[in-house]
DNA sequence: ACGAGTACTAAGCGTGCGCTCAGCAAGCGA
DNA sequence: TCGCTTGCTGAGCGCACGCTTAGTACTCGT
């Protein structure tokens, strides 16, 4: 598990599974490309290229530059619905939940910021029955997050007078972590899941372990 | 002052000064296609047409498709910053200063969401030398909430462990708005104000007025 | 040894892009 | 009345895009 090293030295950890090998290279350079010109401005040849390819080694395993973009959003959503549903399920007070989950998914959203970058601000470019799809898993991700919040509140541990609003609040900090983290930074994804989990816990009106948050 | 309404009914309020007409219409046709689409997937055709012009008379009144997002995230810039410039320099408690820059930059961002949306999230496709000019003032609004943050914890108002970080957090809530803001949406620009204002002022460990966080 | 299948490349097709340019109609001072 | 300026259009240039196709080297079962 060296998922949580300080840079993304395991950027393809989500594609491990990819199969055929050229199939992970292109699928890896497409999520560079991506991350850091966004979808329209790559070019085919620029993905192929950064694989070590010829443009047409692409679409023998790829039909278009979409499906592509496609792959990459329904691992990453993937890999985000399942963080969020363990830290839901794990047996602690709601608290504890809430906090491991922020933590979580933020440490994610750091670590992995560039496939985060493409998941979570791509959407757009993907074809309509494609993004559907997406937008579903991402209606799941919220009912999620209500839910720990509600729970919250009928546990008496949390005071939340509007819940659809603050988990949609909730969502977008963890969210922008991608957008802006770098890892030249000063702060590691552990400390920032660690600082995002306290406020997340004051936004909450909970009781935040003071002891994380110096 | 209608910016206010709960709709964008007056999306080229920041843009009222641009002369000559049909170079303010060429800007408001811009500022829809760029958050519709994003700038790489918008076309110079489109953006004319929308504007009732052939492309060609884009080029009489702007050098490149680039200067015209030059020019609308400039403004949209400007604008942000002399909110949150205002908000820093009224009377009040800091408690109340911070709530009143939440609020107007949050209805701002929600009531122009479409500008916003242009202004937030398409900066990578700048030119360099424009993207520099931005970067500067987008670093101004983050020492003012820095600012904001260090005056609250000084005057014994506010719990900040982390300011910078904090800074950052609250600026990602905020900005966010923009992303996930539609107008046929459950609430209006002055509720998600009022909402994120009371969120911020318990992450920072202030006191929300609760009679405005129902 | 050899034919089939697999993974790839070199070349390039057709399209639509950002942007240009010659020209025209309307407004206007002299 | 005339020539100049302003604001725009129709046509289209040159290029780079997504994607295709024909062909090649290599692997492997028999």
């Amino acid at each position: 598990m060296t998922e949580t090293g300080p840079d993304e030295a395991v950027p393809g950890e989500s594609f491990g599974g990819v199969t055929p090998d050229a199939a992970r290279r292109l699928l890896l350079a497409a999520v560079e490309a991506f991350a850091e010109r966004g979808f329209h401005a790559t070019t085919t040849r620029d993905i192929a290229s950064r694989a070590g390819m010829s443009p047409a080694a692409l679409y023998i395993h790829y039909r278009t530059k979409e499906e592509l973009l496609y792959h990459i959003s329904r691992v990453g959503h993937e890999r985000t619905v399942c963080l969020l549903t363990a830290a839901e399920q794990s047996g602690h007070s709601v608290t504890e939940r809430l906090d491991g989950a922020v933590r979580d998914f933020v440490r994610w959203h750091a670590a992995h910021h560039t496939t985060a970058r493409v998941v979570q601000y791509e959407l757009a470019a993907l074809g309509a029955e494609h993004y559907a799809e997406i937008v579903t898993m991402r209606r799941r991700t919220e009912e999620v997050l209500r839910g720990l919040l509600a729970d919250g509140v009928s546990a008496g541990e949390f005071t939340v007078p509007d819940i659809p609003g603050t988990a949609v609040a909730v969502l977008s900090l963890c969210i922008d972590v991608a957008r802006w983290f770098r890892t030249d930074g000063p702060r590691t994804p552990e400390e920032i899941g660690a600082l995002y989990a306290a406020l997340v816990l004051r936004m909450v009106g909970g009781e935040p372990r003071e002891a994380d948050y110096q």
